[in-house]
Order: C-alpha cells, then sequence, then structure tokens
DNA sequence: ATATTTGCATAGACAATATCTATAACATGA
DNA sequence: TCATGTTATAGATATTGTCTATGCAAATAT
C-alpha cells in the first residue's frame, strides 16, 4: 500500500468514475485501474462495485475510504506545516468564526494576513459555536474562532482578547448618556436578541438576568440573525439591545450617542482560538493569534470574564 | 515521500542510529540513508543531526517525527481495519482498565477472548480514569474500560453494564444482616476510602455523602491503592468500605457474610467501553463488547446511575 | 602521530514497481 | 447485432527503491 494508492480510491470515490478519476490524478485510466486492483489485492478486499454505475464503494471499501481520507489529510497537514516550519505559508486553511464576531473582527486583520501570507488559501465560514466544534472534530475546519470558556472538551484553545459588552438604546428609553447602566435595568425594557444557537444570547440572557423576556416589557420578541438587525430594531422600533465592544466601531457618528456603558464589572467575554490538539501547524495559528491581537482597536486584556450559562 | 520513509525515520528516531534502524527495518544502512536523504530532499529540511552521536532529531525533525507517527499509526489502524472487516483479528490493541473493575473485570473475559482471537495482541494497561483519558487522546491507547458518565469530553463510549455498590462491613459494626443499609448511616462508621484519583472514591463520597471523613468517626485515614487492601483493612481493624458488585465473586464464605445492600435507589456504577470518535477498529470494539457482556455473572442491566461529584 | 574503528554518505548495478500505449472484455441501450 | 461507454489486461518503458562496494570524517586506540 502506498499513498499514491490511497489518492486514486479517494479520487474514485469523488467522481465515481475511473476515467474521470484518473484525469484528475494526472494519470491514464490503464494506471489508475491497475494501482487500485493492486491494493485490493493486498488488502483482499474488493473496494468498489464497478457492476454499478456510476460505480460504488462497497460497504467494506467506505470504511476503508474513510480511514484513506484521514491518511491522506495527515500527510497534507505535515507537508504544511513543514512548509512553515521553513517559514513559507502555503496551502489551505479553513477557519470557522461565530456571527457575532465575524463581520467586525475579520476586516480588521483579514486583508492583512492574506497578503502577509499569498501562498495561503484561507477559506472562512461564519458558524455557531456548537458547529464550529462539530467541524473542528471531523477535521472539516482547522480553527475556530469564538467566545470562551466553552463547557470543558478536549479541544486547544489560545485566548485572543476579551471585549466589553455595551448597551445600546433608544432615545426614547432615556438612559442618561453620563450615567452606567445596571443589567438590572434592562429587565423594564424591550431587549432584542439573537436567535438561539448564538453563545451571545445566552450570555446576554446570563449576565442580565433576563430568563423569560415576554413576562417583562417585551410585547414583541424578534430572534435575529444578525448584531445588525437588532441595532436596526431599536433605530426603527426602540427598545435596546447588547453589542460587544468591536461592533462599535460601525456604529454612525448618531449611532454612537446610543451606546452606554455597563457599570463594573462591565461584562465582557473571552475570545479565542481553538483548534484540534494535535494540529500540527502551530506557526500559522502563532501567526493568525499574532495577526489578529496586532489589528485590534483596544488592548487584548485578559481581564475576567462572567460565567456562560 | 512515501510510508517507508516516514517509517524509516521513524527508527533513526527510535534507535538514534543509522545501522541499527536499518537492521531493523530489515534494509542495508545505504538504502536507509539514501531514502532519509531523500526525504530531506524534498522537504528541504534536514530532520536529523548526523554530526551528534547518537544522532539526534533537528528541532524541525521532531515535528516532522511526530506527524510520521500519527500518519503511520492511521496506517496500521487502516491495516487492521480491513482485517477485522474479513473477520480476521490480529495485530495488537491496547486496552486502559480503571483498577477498581481490573481485578474483577477482567478475569471473567480476558482468557476466553484472547483464546477467540488468537491473533490479537491484547496489551492492558491499569490506569486511573484521568490517565486513560489522556492515553486515549495521545493514541497510546485505543480503547479504556471506567466508569461513566465523564465530564463531557469528545470520546465516543458504549455503555456495557451497570454494577450496584455494596457495604462491606466488619462484624462489630453491628449492621443486622437482613437489614438495608441507607447510605446516610455511614457516617457513624469508619469507613475505608480509595486514595485519590480513583473515580470510586469519589462516587463513594458522593453518594454517602462524606465530604470529610475525619469530622466523623475516623480516627485513622488510610488512603489504600486497591480494593483488596480495603478488604483487609476492614477484616483486620473493623469499619467498613464500599465494594463494587463485581467484587464479591472473590470474597471467601465467611466474607460474603459482611455484604450489606444498601436501601434503593441503590448506588451503582455504570461501566463503559471508551474510544476515540475516529477509531476505525469498530469490529473489535463490538467483539470486545460482547464478550464482556456475555461473561458478567449478572444482568447488564442499564440502570439510572447517580450523578458523580 | 598514526592506525583502527565507528558511523554515515555516495556511486553504480540491479530489481521492483509505477506508468504508459494499445487493445481486449464487458455491459448497456439503440 | 452493433455502437458506445467503461473498466481490465498485456507488454513496453520509465521511475524508484534496494543492493554491494567503497569513500570520507570523526572518534578512539596504539
Amino acid at each position: 500500500m502506498n499513498l499514491q494508492q490511497l489518492a486514486y480510491i479517494i479520487a474514485v470515490d469523488d467522481y465515481r468514475h475511473f476515467v474521470t478519476a484518473a484525469e484528475k490524478s494526472f494519470v491514464t485510466q490503464a494506471t489508475l485501474s491497475m494501482m487500485i486492483k493492486k491494493l485490493e489485492e493486498e488488502l483482499e478486499l474488493t473496494l468498489f462495485d464497478r457492476q454499478q454505475h456510476p460505480v460504488v464503494p462497497t460497504p467494506a471499501g467506505k470504511e476503508v475510504l474513510i480511514q484513506a481520507r484521514r491518511i491522506l489529510g495527515e500527510t497534507t497537514n505535515l507537508f504544511a506545516m513543514v512548509k512553515e516550519l521553513k517559514g513559507e505559508f502555503s496551502g489551505e486553511v479553513r477557519i470557522g468564526i461565530i456571527p457575532t464576531l465575524a463581520p467586525y473582527l475579520l476586516p480588521l486583520f483579514i486583508a492583512q494576513f492574506s497578503k502577509t501570507f499569498p501562498l495561503l488559501k484561507i477559506h472562512i465560514q461564519e458558524l455557531v459555536t456548537a458547529e464550529i466544534i462539530q467541524q473542528l472534530h471531523a477535521q472539516k475546519l482547522a480553527i475556530g474562532l469564538l467566545a470562551t470558556p466553552l463547557p470543558p472538551n478536549d479541544l486547544a484553545h489560545e485566548r485572543l482578547f476579551t471585549e466589553r459588552f455595551f448597551v445600546y438604546a433608544a432615545k426614547q428609553e432615556k438612559f442618561p448618556a453620563n450615567k452606567f447602566v445596571a443589567p438590572k435595568q434592562l429587565h423594564a425594557h424591550q431587549v432584542w436578541l439573537l436567535e438561539e444557537g448564538h453563545c451571545m444570547r445566552n450570555q446576554v440572557l446570563n449576565f442580565c438576568s433576563l430568563k423569560s423576556l415576554t413576562t417583562h416589557a417585551s410585547q414583541v420578541t424578534y430572534d435575529a440573525g444578525s448584531l445588525e438587525t437588532l441595532i436596526n430594531m431599536v433605530d426603527k422600533n426602540g427598545g435596546l439591545t447588547i453589542l460587544p465592544e468591536l461592533a462599535l466601531q460601525h456604529l454612525t457618528g448618531a449611532q454612537l450617542k446610543n451606546i452606554r456603558s455597563f457599570i463594573p464589572p462591565t461584562p465582557q467575554r473571552e475570545i479565542s482560538l481553538v483548534y484540534m490538539p494535535h494540529y500540527p501547524r502551530r506557526q500559522l495559528l502563532q501567526e493568525l493569534k499574532k495577526s489578529i491581537i496586532r489589528h485590534l482597536p483596544f488592548e487584548p486584556v485578559k481581564g475576567r470574564v462572567i460565567a456562560i450559562s
């Protein structure tokens, strides 16, 4: 068995067609057929049912393919790691980031970062925390950017920064501009929230002790998909919402007048970079970390973080 | 790069000597040297410092070796998996088992199990829960046998059985033979416990609400390394201890008279088989599971399990 | 200081194997 | 039955892995 043979069966699995798979592997169909046959002989196992059209992996073949992809994935990691050890950042990296962070954090560093590493193909995906964790385990993502602490798990993480939360309240809610807001004050107002699944929703519910919104001032509950939607809701319909520090950059001058600080201890969230413990591209992780921290509009203070529900 | 080259550098890393490594790889020193040189050229990276004696991996080489071992480990898994898909169980499997389970569970099935799979080299290690989890992650163990539920983690697990806990009390502690014991009664007695690190210690402390033993009847605290020691302590010095169901098999007729049941709901522990989610030798896991359950001296009732501290 | 030993590298021959071209075999549908 | 699409096979060729023999450098012994 060799790595090339594994690559061939994966190509056949991908294209379900020997001729196409051979083309994509830059060899003739004869070569690909022979090599696969050879592998099948070595394993004493038929990997593909060639009677069917398009060809399909046998049940045993499916299992072998899963493991084959795993092995080749690790070799890809090896090559990427080696290049990084020599200061050359190339290949592909898949990053997951939570939606309450993505629109504010990514623009800060991503252009510069990708310019610094022109050979690196960066694939970014906006996902909620649970999805990021799942994809990291499935090796479909290499890196996650999300709020910590997470419930105990076996992922490795590096703290990047903590950002404070702020109140964004419509004028009619009458929060004096020079006064700090206490989380408990919010009970009396319409608080617009993100939909379920966003970790920030739970964080806000938690530190505001807002268990059930409808029992309070809210006549309407609307679960928004993004913070931008929340801001618009406040602007057009009154009430208030909570924004993380990084979101403030994008507010207009008029909108900034709606921002109020919490009274200390200021609620805040910790943002970390997470990855599978064995992920070998350590240099890349460090470069990403450095780049993010360098481009923050505030100090990446490692403050105390409030508990998460 | 190919798998053979990875095997060669691992051999050199293991023996720190090209000639020995070549012998162990069943090739000449020339072949091994050339192949390693070739790999180094492909990676454009020196993997070993040949000036030093014995040879040592370069810092970059160390990283490569870690990943190389990972890749070859996954190929070993592939071959093992393939054999199992064909009903042939061979190769090696490393199993970790907690000390409060090992002496009672292993004898029940291990002889029969290894006879059923004569080509399988079974390596069993007695470790506490935390060590098993760590070794599973490091891929140094493939399978763990321990008490669940575990704190949330990313390991896969299959429940095997639940076993009840019993009180083993010296005659002078005066527990009537026909009466059930309430966990709270134990406060008034000397309870002998396992040393820290054993999950059963915490389970017992938990369901007996024994926070601090010394504040109660205990003049002596002695943290034992095994249940056998605890039994001996009770026999020689009085007091009592807690035993899991499987431990009862090894008691003498006289000792069995010291056993008392708890009043329902009977404290019990759940025993599971845990492994890394991607572990490909699923057949082996199933065979092990079947074998263990088949040889239990009681029904593997999937009862409710009490909370663990 | 010189010889000897130890340890890895290199050259050239040879063997194994991966790949190619050409063609056969097989199934499917017209 | 023939044409077409798809995979398998045969034989030639290129590539790669391995061997034997030897070189070279450093450490050790005489």
